[in-house]
DNA sequence: TTCCTGAATT
DNA sequence: AATTCGGGAA
């Protein structure tokens, strides 16, 4: 049926095909760039993973024994950066700790047991494990974001109060488990949230979903 | 000036 | 519930 979330999926999918998401080299830099990411444009993040590429510091290795001040310049274009290379350090000190540096399996810990892990580190919320899940350890978990939220609610999907476990819920229950599916529903809504659903004076009138309830009303966003 | 693929603190 | 962190681009 029309405004259903499969249907968004399967008319946003036949117009942006298969996005190739996460935009990162190895699982390693999506963690990376899922942590500098956070309330930040990509933009201003590829100029931060650019100079810790460019210095040698994009390594797990690297990481552990790059000092905070050093990895605070190194991702200053990010913005947040004093948080950040904290948050960055912490991480990768948990990632060798706790899984030796690499992309456990599911039969070596479930993923609700590794989610938790992720949530229980400084700086690690919903969002960021959830990217991290996905798209690191490919584990078929959906993200919610910013993008997520503005869209679902101008679709009438979900209340402007839902929380972030009931958003998520509603796009599960709408489509099947599936890691591929997951990973490009994403992608397509960050690709639509940037360039279309945008927070004020969203551009429908062009937008590959086609229109959605608020179409006619055309009214901006707000929270 | 606003906004950007948030999360922690108060 | 409100504030804080922040450079970069529009």
């Amino acid at each position: 049926m029309k405004n259903s979330i499969k249907d968004f999926y399967d008319r946003t999918f036949a117009h942006y095909g298969d996005l190739k998401w996460w935009p990162a080299k190895n699982p390693f830099e999506v963690a990376v760039g899922a942590i500098l990411t956070q309330n930040t444009s990509w933009k201003n993040v590829e100029k931060a993973l650019k100079n810790l590429r460019d210095e040698d510091r994009l390594s797990p290795q690297a990481i552990l024994r790059a000092p905070i001040y050093a990895l605070t310049e190194s991702i200053r274009p990010s913005g947040y950066f004093n948080q950040k290379a904290l948050r960055l350090k912490a991480f990768v000190e948990w990632f060798d700790d706790e899984l030796d540096c690499e992309f456990a399996s599911p039969d070596t810990i479930s993923t609700a047991e590794l989610r938790n892990k992720l949530l229980a580190l400084k700086g690690i919320g919903p969002e960021t494990a959830d990217d991290i899940l996905l798209y690191a350890f490919k584990r078929p978990v959906f993200v919610v974001d910013a993008y997520t939220y503005r869209i679902a609610v101008r679709h009438d999907w979900a209340p402007p109060l839902a929380g972030y476990d009931e958003l998520a819920e509603v796009f599960r229950s709408n489509l099947e488990e599936d890691l591929f599916i997951y990973q490009n529903f994403h992608a397509i809504l960050v690709e639509i949230g940037k360039n279309f659903c945008i927070k004020k004076s969203p551009k429908c009138d062009s937008c590959p979903a086609g229109k959605c309830p608020d179409f006619e009303g055309a009214r901006e966003f707000s929270e």
